[in-house]
DNA sequence: AAACCGATTGACTGGTCAGTCAGCCAGTGG
DNA sequence: CCACTGGCTGACTGACCAGTCAATCGGTTT
């Protein structure tokens, strides 16, 4: 039992997961061959059809594997002791972080399926909006309690905070803008001072 | 002179491009073929080429025409003698009008152009980011003036701001959000607040 | 009325790739 | 030592489609 028998030497399936990143963040998802994506592996073409059902299934996969971390991370925020600010600053420090880790997993996710609803993402917009939903009823609650203000509407300030995250992602991704590590750390709180103040009651 | 002689009865061009907005919106770019565009203009397959170098080039035209209105209004309202925050007010109610004037349009030039720098809107980095960079000419006037407060980086908030905004259209776009009349008005005034209250000096 | 010219047509071609499939090979069990 | 199994290989094919081009049309000029 030490190890499954039938169990390969290396990983190919997560080895053609990783190379797949890699590709996608160079030539986007289009402009990548399923060629591409096995000679980064250094696998055969076929071997992608033998863990893959189509070349979409692969960034498929790549997505749901993140984003469920995503979901997860903001869900766990809102249940916690934290006050909504804390909360929201948790979401922003865990999107930024995430970038910081894996920038060009995150370009793919962003550039292919976040930012691309109509083609790919598509088929995505319930997990996506899952996401905004979570965070309005963080908003709400702090509505709720007193701890912001109630004239903005809790859906809008959901989709202003996390537009505001993602369009700074996009800013680092095309290096828009500098993307240094005091950057990082900058945004994490900006972005949560920028709205809170102007959502706590003045 | 009244006429040009040479000019047709009707504009084949325009009805190309209005053709491709309607098509574009309901496929997307990648899914459409150059045969759709030519049948919903109710035109020959061949006009098109006669018009345009390719299919991207209808793309890229659409996308150049509206965005530097975009431009323009930007640039405008920065010049004008209004307080920074009416500044960012009249920039947000433009993009908004924009929005529910031609949504088709709209949702062509975020989900092809705005929101896909990777693939076609890589072309058209410049022209996007000189619009983020007028935003964050304005909030930096704000700071200047001491409209603003000064320990948000400029460029970080104009992110911040168009971002927001953009998140707004997309949630209407793929109606993840309400998009009536009152919901528009509600938004112009809403990011602005949003953004501001956060700016502005306590 | 004949030459001219730009607008318009749509059949055709060349190239590209996603996905298939027939079989190979390495390790395991009999 | 042979049969078996499943990961693995990569040449091949069928479909698709952007872009080309030779021909036609309709109005203008000489």
């Amino acid at each position: 039992m030490a190890a499954n028998p039938k169990a390969p030497a290396v990983d190919k399936r997560r080895q053609i997961l990783d190379a797949a990143i890699r590709v996608f963040a160079r030539q986007g998802f289009h402009a990548t061959r399923v060629a591409d994506i096995a000679d980064e592996a250094g696998v055969a073409y076929g071997l992608v059809y033998h863990y893959f059902k189509s070349k979409e299934e692969v960034l498929n996969e790549l997505f749901s594997e993140r984003w469920s971390l995503l979901l997860t991370a903001v869900e766990e925020a809102d249940s916690s002791e934290a006050s909504p600010r804390a909360k929201l600053e948790t979401v922003a420090g865990f999107i930024v972080e995430s970038y910081r880790h894996n920038p060009e997993l995150m370009k793919v996710i962003i550039v292919e399926v976040t930012r691309a609803a109509n083609s790919f993402g598509r088929t995505h917009l319930p997990e996506i909006s899952r996401a905004y939903d979570s965070i309005a009823k963080i908003v709400a609650d702090g509505q709720a309690s007193g701890a912001f203000r109630r004239d903005i509407d809790a859906e809008f300030a959901s989709m202003s905070f996390y537009g505001a995250i993602e369009q700074l992602l996009s800013g680092w991704i095309f290096e828009l803008i500098p993307a240094s590590d005091s950057d990082f750390e900058q945004a994490k709180t900006l972005v949560t001072a920028t709205i809170c103040d102007g959502l706590e009651p003045r």
